[in-house]
DNA sequence: GAAAACTACGAAAAGGTTTTCGTAGGTTTG
DNA sequence: CAAACCTACGAAAACCTTTTCGTAGTTTTC
């Protein structure tokens, strides 16, 4: 049961154990006669390199780590899920923390991956994260730091995103084309730089049209476990408020699944009462009736895009090269569905 | 930028490595004096214990593996959520690997988290795995493994699930209870012990009702990547095949929504023509158009529970104690939505 | 006043691997 | 026949922590 050793093998063979290790790596200065005795036996022994002594020897662990704010969240899944394949590939394992996007999770995860010492990082941030030190510490330790989707932009390191804005533009573009008069806008939380750019996006989209923008028709929502409810509690106040909007942009596929659900129940016919884009492109917008024109926003591409950058540092830092950060920008595509005329 | 170590302290206040290493843990042979001298000085420079080392030297890294078929599913990610919540809790890390349901992608996991060393293992096992000794060489080298809801019925490790047999006779059950007097079953993979024992469930509530089992009744989907487009490919076809069917117990809600999308698109009415109970309980499920009445399936509690054990053992086999193995059935429950009467 | 006990610390081994540097013995070169 | 060079191996340091066992010096006990 207990884990065969170099020196054991060295001892069954009157050898040392320095040319153990090394007839186990091919090194050129060791006959082939003793790597074909060590091989031998170290494969009927079953033999297994402690990744705890190689760890400490090498100063590495082929391990990195990720905090990403959600795992029940369709859009997250398949970032981890690109950023497991990669890894994979490369020979990397990935230890996956949930920070609830809470800042105060998220510092402790950040210190709890520096004390287990891991390669490097893969981040999202939090909604609630204003203060970056606990990142900038990764960077000063000399640890990789890549972040994706949901960064700081004020951080110096490499991150891989969508063009928000731009996405939010074509968006909210779209329900103009298709002849919406006055378009409405829930946004997510005042804070979180997505939901800004977002925005942003749909306001450059009404300027450039000549439309006029008006406040009260863009609703907050926070975009957290009760997006659905949301949805349909802003979809009910927007009628209350507004009864000439002909069209809206959702920050979130979740939240506009909600108000497309409040609307129905209302009796208002989508999309020709009300046109409605979302945004991420959630399986469940296509299944949906209406189904749900949105943005589709390539989650699996961007977890890869997130550790291929990470494992490019990686290599750069063991050549001593000097390390170059990227911004990468993934890009995003309007789906027409039904929701949309 | 480089680690602080041990030495570096014991040079500095010129006392020993040992010394320093005591008075950190709080050992009582250190005067309390030397304590707070070594405490402060570690605080100053940011002293972080290289987890490497101690790796090495305790055996252990208080971390584990957790193999999954799929991440980007609701059930599962569900699952994760309640592990890593779990873990948290005990300090413990968790590598993910994703199986993606194969067999061999499995085995290398298994072989990569052992040479690794994690400290145990969680799995739910892929579809395809017929063959046992990669997870039966998990035990025999000592480490604590706990499968979870696809579990081989053969290996003796303590198991999390649920009463597949049970919920499927349950939702069956309530299609009678409801009205139905002529129910179809669409099942999963033939190999797939959680689509046999749902199978059996409905085979036994027929049957208990006095109903004539009617193998033609029964469908088969993979429950891959297109359970959506396979429930709507079987929806059609049954519709073909038996007129006088007025009700479907479907294995996966994912295919019980294709096989909803079907119906509408032919104008069958859901539930006054068909009803339809589906199994998971996606959250999806309750935003789909009618709402769709499913079996709960319990993610969060099971990953919860799955944890609970491992640690459980992992203490146990500390302590040196016998271990023992549980069977630990989580409950189901019908939830009754639109779909059904 | 000697034996026993206690206090506070240090030396050193152990954990297993990697890698540098030596070196003994043999072979080639000029 | 020296000098230079190979070949094939080993010794040992380094990575850093944990923990056992000693021990010098002090205090208590009878």
């Amino acid at each position: 049961m207990s884990q065969v050793t170099l020196m054991q093998i060295a001892e069954k063979l009157n050898i040392s154990v320095s040319t153990v290790s090394k007839a186990l790596k091919d090194y050129p200065d060791v006959s082939d006669k003793t790597k074909g005795l060590v091989k031998e036996l170290a494969k009927t022994l079953n033999y297994q390199p402690n990744a705890f002594a190689v760890n400490l020897r090498t100063k590495e662990s082929k391990t990195i780590g990720l905090i990403i704010p959600a795992i029940v969240h369709h859009f997250f899944s398949n970032v981890i899920k690109g950023i497991l394949a990669q890894a994979e590939k490369k020979g990397y394992l990935v230890i996956i923390l949930q920070s609830n996007e809470s800042y105060e999770l998220e510092k402790k995860q950040i210190n709890l991956l520096l004390r287990q010492r891991v390669d490097g990082i893969l981040i999202s941030i939090a909604n609630t994260t204003r203060n970056f030190t606990h990142l900038s510490d990764v960077i000063t330790q000399g640890k990789p730091l890549v972040m994706f989707d949901k960064i700081a932009k004020i951080l110096e390191c490499s991150k891989v995103v969508i063009d928000d804005r731009k996405a939010a533009k074509d968006a909210t573009q779209h329900l103009i084309d298709t002849g919406c008069k006055r378009i409405a806008h829930f946004r997510g939380p005042l804070l979180s730089q997505n939901s800004i750019d977002r925005f942003l996006g749909y306001k450059e989209a009404l300027e450039e049209n000549n439309f006029i923008y008006d406040s009260s028709l863009v609703y907050i929502c926070e975009c957290g476990d009760s997006s659905f409810e949301e949805g349909k509690f802003n979809a009910k106040k927007l009628l209350q408020d507004h009864k000439d909007v002909d069209g809206v942009f959702i920050n979130t596929d979740l939240v506009a699944i909600g108000a497309l659900t409040a609307f129905a129940e209302m009796g208002i016919k989508v999309p020709d009462d009300i046109s409605i884009v979302g945004f991420s492109n959630w399986f469940m917008s296509s299944v949906i009736s209406p189904s749900l024109t949105t943005i589709n926003q390539p989650g699996f591409e961007m977890g890869k895009a997130a550790f291929k950058q990470l494992h490019k540092e990686l290599k750069q830092r063991k050549k001593s090269k000097t390390v170059v950060y990227e911004k990468i920008i993934l890009d995003t595509a309007l789906v027409k569905r039904d929701s949309t005329k």
